[in-house]
DNA sequence: CCCCTTTTCTTCATCGATGAAGCGCGCAGG
DNA sequence: CCTGCGCGCTTCATCGATGAAGAAAAGGGG
């Protein structure tokens, strides 16, 4: 028995004594040989073990591989644990499948040289990224490969231009005025004492704990940046004084963050009787601290998220509802237009709702 | 401005009058040549906005892309709604990631040959299948490309010896033991009018109904063939019949059919008061069917799982454990080690345990 | 019967990089 | 002063396929 090396193109045409053309004919484009001499390729190949044309080798002379890369600001490990990420994956995956695209998770890594590594080397034909921040080098490493990309969240269009990306395909929400409808909410129950629980400002962590305005105006996170100002927007419209609302910050959007962000703001004194938090994952835990204080909710603690991802509905929370997965669909799809050549969307504003649940009600008396 | 075409290593290396590869070095093999030239190449590769060796045609060359690949049995998009697969997807990438190897999830079709056909096109040094029936064409696809495979589930070792990939890795659990031990559970409480609820037999998908002994044991599908065996075998111990066990089947692992499930099987005379569901999801379908029709669990009906997957915990739903993110971890690790050409690790069976928890009680007596 | 169009297959160059081997040069050792 | 070795860089072939253009055979119209 040879220790066959695999079969390619030449081999089969070798055997056939066709060019190697015709094999690839055969395979690729049926409609340039005869039917006759096709089933007679396509039977060798068989015979021969001949798997068909190598995607690595086509997808390199013609410039396709039949796939699209999702990037995603944090690593993949924690997207797999995070449900906006998940269903963002979901939505991206419906579109990319039956165009019978590949979707290729790019690694992630809290180092950033291997960050850009993984983009440069992502075998694909163009990028969805995710969450990035205002300058984020992971969005240079990709146009500088020339890659088509369609942007989610943020950077901002505006910032994309700034970048040298105008044009490239954008899908977000309007992270300020629904962040101002949920802080709305909870001032119009009477709430005078709201303190806010963010997930990062930057990508360079900085430590925990309150920021003030100038810090919350720099963060480079777009996302972060809207949503306090919406807050803050909503709150100077009541005629209150924003320097006084705790805004508490950690890293990430997890519950073990968010809980350390209640447990920080409920100690301030006096307490807040409302939280605002960035994400439903943040108030996931604010629910915890509070039910591990003895504190009942509502009555003596308002709860509100944002996104309405998968836990929000059966804690009964009150959030803003964000079509997460539809934003996965349009971006895939905006990619995949990009690829093929057709023109770019404009930049796309999915519609957000607030949803009044159960964790939200009227501040105690005191 | 003229209109670039992308730059490649021979544009960096005639601009600075040095050789290609040396160009090439500068970026992939740094001990290759003096640091000053290195920094000069760099800088060149920097002006002129060449953004590092083009993956694809490195990856022709190195014959490595950097990339695995997952493909399920079912498509992407039933994937992403399956907490089993989701789990799964999730362990692979948990050691793709450090590995800095991207995950590409391979697209799914209803149709046989674009199946084939992602399978045949997708750019990776290696595959993860889940999941497939014993005479699923995919696993022929990928051992023709001389893929290294690593196997979840099904196929079984066995088959896949039969199959002529002997020694592929394979992660999975036992199983036949595990659905006895659950069958077991319920027999112990005292229930003899137990109906089984399961999800699909076969790739080709044969009508919903009840199955016989023959059709459960023609099976395609090991998962599912050795589940109903090891509900046979308990039954069977116990000193029952077997083929007065309903045993009703339907398509996919969802609540849907699990729910379509229960109603044909409660419809039965005498009625069952246990439901073994394959899956989680299946029993949460059989969970709302029971609320429905106003029978108390597990005062009433007693229903019981398979995998403990996300809503088993929430719904306090009575299952067996086993680890799927540990599948995948083991599977990604054991493609990672077959393409660095470490030996192939044996076939890995990972524990389950006999989770109990509210769904299942005493039989009512009547 | 000739010319022109199709069909069918071939030739050639190329996609963009990297492994293997080679060559010149400076330096250490005898 | 010659040999030998390692460093630094180059040359050459190749990875496995496909686009563009061309040539031979087949069909069709006048």
């Amino acid at each position: 028995m040879p220790a066959d090396r695999p079969r390619t193109l030449r081999d089969v045409a070798a055997e056939l004594g066709v060019s190697a053309k015709t094999v690839s004919n055969a395979f690729s484009r049926p409609d340039q040989l005869s039917p006759q001499l096709r089933e007679r390729v396509l039977d060798t190949a068989r015979r021969l073990g001949y798997p068909g044309p190598n995607p690595l080798a086509a997808g390199l002379r013609r410039g396709r591989v039949g796939a699209i890369g999702v990037a995603y600001d944090n690593g993949l490990s924690y997207a797999f644990d995070d449900p906006v990420a998940l269903a963002l994956l979901a939505g991206a995956s419906a579109v990319a499948e039956p165009a019978g695209a590949g979707l290729l998770l790019v690694p992630g890594s809290t180092d950033a040289r291997r960050r850009l590594a993984a983009v440069h080397g992502a075998v694909v034909d163009g990028l969805v990224v995710c969450s990035l921040g205002d300058d984020d080098p992971l969005l240079a490493a990709a146009t500088a490969r020339g890659l088509p990309l369609a942007v989610v969240d943020q950077p901002r269009p505006a910032r994309l231009a700034e970048l040298g990306a105008p044009g490239t395909p954008w899908v977000g929400v309007d992270d300020r005025a629904a962040a101002a409808g949920v802080a709305e909410h909870l001032l119009a129950l009477g709430h005078r004492r709201i303190a806010v629980v963010s997930f990062g400002m930057h990508a360079e962590p900085i430590e925990r704990g309150l920021a003030g305005a100038g810090v919350q105006d720099a963060a480079t996170y777009a996302v972060t940046r809207d949503r306090l100002a919406g807050y803050r927007d909503a709150v100077e419209r009541a005629g209150l004084d924003w320097s006084a609302v705790p805004v508490w910050h950690g890293e990430d959007s997890t519950p073990d963050v968010g809980a350390a962000g209640a447990e920080a703001v409920l100690g301030l004194s006096p307490a807040p009787t409302a939280l605002l938090c960035l994400s439903d994952r943040l108030a996931e835990g604010a629910l915890a601290v509070a039910a591990r204080r003895g504190l009942r909710v509502p009555e003596d603690l308002s709860v509100a998220g944002f996104d309405d991802a998968a836990p929000a509905a059966g804690l009964g929370l009150t959030t803003v509802r964000q079509p997460v997965r539809e934003k996965g669909r349009a971006a895939a799809a905006a990619l995949l237009d990009a690829i093929a050549g057709r023109p770019a969307p404009p930049p796309l504003t999915l519609p957000t709702e607030l949803v009044v649940r159960a964790t939200t009600g009227l501040p105690p008396e005191d």
